[in-house]
DNA sequence: GAGTGGTCTAGACCACTGT
DNA sequence: CAGTGGTCTAGACCACTCC
């Protein structure tokens, strides 16, 4: 037989699941649950932890414990590499249009808050590995924050990085006052004269950094999807990598593989 | 300042972090750390909970609470779909010799355990809506689960759906006895003139359900990663889906997308 | 059997929310 | 202000591990 807190836990899932208790719906008191249940207080509450583990419920302090409704759900997909490639030779009207986010999502530009800032460090050993360049190489790192106009919480965390060598004969692409670029970095490293062939995803999943979870606002238990992207050129070199932190709970991630005829 | 689980939690993860608490050591006693910290015993479990959360520890019950190793870790890419088509026309000997999961791990066949059992069941409302058929339609329903010979928990539960009629040109394809097929789905589905043109993959991360946590061993606070696959034919028809169910603690995926070149 | 973490009690007081 | 969850105490007893 199980313990107590977990046969609480089944039977407030149990209610969920079968829709007696909606999303947004607030769950009785902590102490009311302890009167019906017959156990002390912390034992429901370990039992409100395993809901809210498994993404069930949400604690909201001074309010009560709610059924969890779901956020907006960001889609990314591979496609839109393709689409800013295909997008970074066009005139500039054409390019301030949309962008690759807007793309993907179905959104217009006006419902997203976009924010940028550029550091200037050195290559480390990781990104020397990646790039292929001496440790302490001037490397151009640009931060990015994407969210909802209407929500508080940015949808991507982006850490990008790029060899300042490759774009210094465009000294517009050094200065972050230009940002939001039309036509994104495929169109950035385009006025250099560089074109890419092939773009790298490497996902991974994992609990998030207390940082993390502060600046995603994410609930206890939520994991952050990982996506490192690495751009190479026509001539195989690694010319852009970016390290992408998504919230777990609302990021879904399309890709297609095209597959050579017979 | 912060609340005093929290805090002794910091001085954890600093211990951790800096190295002087190793992967593998174990941390003192629940009981020696509540004396250390003038705190009760159920503060230390609460200051050892956020650290369990941000995979930093594993506690054992009886033995004590210990620094985390990471398992090793399952790389999956999309270049396998094209290596397993290229594969799919070559004699069986050729066949035998390696599968897509060996190919993207670089293991041998006797390295992993692999188990299938097959099912028939009828599409429900969301098969239909995939497969393009009416509801009630006779499916092929086959659940695997793939794990390392020298490690107990699988790497990954994969549920698996195509179209009976489809496949019914070749009664081995109906048979569980037949598993594991040398060339894997791809062949199998050219067995019966089946060519496949493109594959996506949608990929989003979750808490697991308390089921999917005991069976891939995952400790409280895991994500797993869910990948829906599917399989369309030259008719851009879709042939072939599949649930799978990755741990997130131990999972890496790979995609490259290749760019058209100007 | 000694030592460990797991479950549980019956409270106290604090912090936050909404009226 | 009343009601809610958040933190914390100082124990008790149980279950598991290892010697």
């Amino acid at each position: 037989m199980a313990v107590a807190y977990e046969r609480i836990a089944d039977e407030l899932r149990q209610s969920i699941r079968a829709g007696e208790l909606r999303p947004g719906d607030r769950l009785p008191a902590e102490s009311k649950l302890a009167e019906k249940y017959k156990r002390s207080v912390p034992t429901i509450r370990d039992a409100l932890r395993l809901l809210r583990d498994e993404g069930l419920i949400e604690k909201q302090h001074g309010r009560g414990n709610f059924v969890r409704q779901s956020r907006t759900t960001v889609l990314r997909t591979n496609l839109r590499h393709q689409w800013e490639k295909d997008r970074a030779r066009e005139p500039e009207p054409v390019r301030l249009r949309t962008g690759a986010t807007e793309h993907d999502t179905g959104l217009e530009i006006d419902d997203l808050v976009f924010h940028a800032s550029y550091r200037y460090i050195e290559s480390d050993e990781r990104l020397s590995g990646i790039f292929d360049v001496q440790e302490g190489t001037p490397l151009l790192e640009r931060t990015y924050r994407t969210r909802y106009a209407v929500e508080s919480a940015p949808f991507s965390l982006v850490t990008s990085y790029i060899v300042r060598g490759l774009i210094e004969g465009n000294p517009d692409l050094l200065d972050e006052t230009n940002e939001p670029w039309p036509g994104g970095t495929q169109n950035q490293l385009f006025t250099v004269g560089i074109e890419l062939s092939r773009i790298e995803e490497h996902v991974t999943a994992r609990p998030p950094t207390p940082e993390e979870a502060e600046e995603l606002e994410l609930p206890p238990g939520t994991s952050v999807l990982v996506l490192r992207k690495t751009s190479f050129d026509t001539d195989d070199r690694a010319v852009e990598m970016s390290d992408v932190t998504l919230p777990g709970d609302r990021t879904e991630m399309l890709f297609t593989t095209p597959l050579e005829r017979w």
